[in-house]
RNA sequence: GAGGGUAUAGCUCAGUUGGUUAGAGCGUCAGUUUGUGGCACUGAAGGCCGUGGGUUCGAGCCCCAUUAUCCUCCCCA
């Protein structure tokens, strides 16, 4: 019998873990609730048609398939006969790359957007727009993992559907600061928007170079501007086209210095306007209170899903080593790929695997995250375990977390427990403090220790 | 999908040109110590050296394969 081990990319999240994470999808959830957004839970899994596509070619290989059931069942051993045939038939089609429904209709949910264009769509009609969701779940992808990278991560998502108003954008923009504020993870929001891209390929004459020049540019940071101006030629732009887009590449300053030079560079584009438009917005309307996020223009940020039309954003921890923790953007008509055209809708994500293993790497969880139990009552004798239980019993009713030693025991192995645990105060009671209606409660951190009323307990730990 | 590293005790890792019975630190358990933990000391348990082949008188060490895992690229959160 080999030990039992896990999936590639998955991980057991043991009591600490699963509190310093809770803490991060509590204060996402507590920000996305003061913004008015409205919890959403869809199924892990969808039907195969619903995700196919969606992602781009490279994404349709992430997604993972849910083998059917019963391919090789029927009601007759003719027609188990039958139909594991058909499954040979089948599976040699998807081999081939066609069809696949036969061998698997369903897959596990590959982001939350998808599936809630697909709710929208399918509940239109009950909804009030602008439809403003927040959704907190697991998603799968069939990546190969990494630093950074599970099979399976949580994201937090939040979309305003139903509304051009670029205020969306401005308070989605507000929800990444205050959040991250509120965690204490200094960040770096990224935006631009793909009308300044899409004005970019207009002014080197193609508006169909677009994705190649974005996909291009993207590598920036990567490779560097010389081999992001080879990689513009081998995808057959001319020394002419390059040159606009090595200006605009070394675009560079603060904001308003960005903003001034895109402007030289694309006086006359109407597009390059209103892109320009929409990220003068957005800065606009920056948070006060937020100080730990800084809202930069970043014109290189393209961002791979394809279905953005407007505003994108990424964010960045600074300090990290680490992709992005967050990402997001504006798409005109997501929902018109489930046969509901015109509904317009942005949207941002948290990555909290990420945003966690950024908080660890820069210590950044407060410590009373990890507190469990307040407080230990010791057990030292059969009468002494009674009243301690029935002690504890109170202090529960009362909200306050407490303990009972399952034992008698040395003192030694008792505060040995509670150190381990973490326990915050033990309470001894032995056969003199049982005579006097007494406890002596010791503050394990500072080391303090005083007698008190059975009656003062809950008072003296708060 | 492409490339690289690693695999030895529960954990982190040593292990000499290939040579007897594979080590350390931490952790665990017990004791010093049955009314005050964290420290110290003493002792114990714990290993098919990832798996399968090969080379050799002899393999933890060399070779091949395989699996797992980590990292980089692509892409992403």
């Amino acid at each position: 019998m080999s030990k039992p081990t896990l999936p590639q990319g998955t991980r057991d999240f043991s009591a600490s873990v699963v509190r310093k994470r809770n803490y991060i999808f509590n204060t996402i959830r507590s920000v996305f609730e003061v913004y008015g957004f409205q919890p959403l839970e869809t199924p892990a899994m969808e039907n195969m048609e619903t995700l196919m596509g969606k992602y781009g070619e490279e994404g349709d290989k992430l997604i993972f398939k849910i083998l059917n059931n019963g391919l090789a069942e029927g009601a007759t051993p003719e027609k188990a006969l039958e139909k594991a045939a058909r499954s040979r038939e089948s599976f040699e089609k998807l081999l081939s790359g066609k069809n696949i429904s036969d061998i698997t209709e369903r897959a596990l949910r590959y982001d939350l957007t998808i599936p809630f264009a697909r709710y929208v769509a399918m509940n239109h009609g009950q909804l009030t727009f602008p439809f403003k969701r927040y959704q907190i779940q697991p998603v799968w992808r069939a990546d190969r993992p990494q630093r950074g990278r599970y099979r399976e991560f949580y994201q937090c998502d939040a979309d305003v559907v139903g509304s051009r108003s670029l205020l969306n954008e401005a308070e989605l923009t507000g929800i990444y600061a205050t959040t991250f504020t509120k965690l204490g993870v200094p960040v770096e929001i990224r935006i631009n928007s793909r009308k300044i891209l899409a004005a970019l390929a207009e002014l080197c004459g193609g508006s169909d170079k677009m994705v190649d020049i974005t996909v291009a540019i993207d590598k920036l940071d990567k490779i560097g501007l010389e081999k992001v101006k080879a990689e513009l030629a081998q995808r057959g732009l001319d020394e002419n086209q390059i040159n606009i887009i090595e200006r605009y590449l070394l675009i560079a300053g603060s904001n308003t210095e960005k903003i001034e030079q895109l402007r030289a560079l694309a006086s006359n584009n109407a597009t390059a306007a209103q892109g320009l438009e929409e990220i003068n917005f957005v800065l606009n309307y920056q948070p006060e209170d937020a100080p730990l996020a800084e809202v930069v223009i970043d014109f290189t940020l393209a961002r791979g899903l394809n279905y953005y039309t407007g505003i994108i954003f990424e964010v960045k921890a600074k300090g990290a080593n680490m992709g992005s923790i967050g990402g997001g953007g504006r798409y005109d008509d997501l929902t018109g790929l489930f046969g509901v055209p015109n509904l317009p809708g942005v949207g941002i994500s948290f990555g909290v695997d990420r945003i966690y293993d950024v908080m660890e790497e820069l210590n950044l969880f407060p410590q009373e995250v990890e507190a469990s139990t307040k407080v230990l009552f010791f057990n030292l004798g059969e009468a002494e375990c009674a009243k301690a239980f029935q002690l504890a019993q109170e202090l529960r009713a009362r909200g306050i977390s407490a303990e009972l030693f399952h034992e008698q025991a040395k003192f030694d192995k008792q505060f040995k427990y509670a150190e381990k645990k973490g326990i915050q105060y033990v309470a001894i009671l032995g056969s003199e403090e049982l005579q006097n209606g007494t406890c002596k409660i010791k503050n394990q951190s500072t080391g303090e220790q005083n007698t008190v009323a059975q009656a003062d307990i809950a008072s003296q730990i708060q």
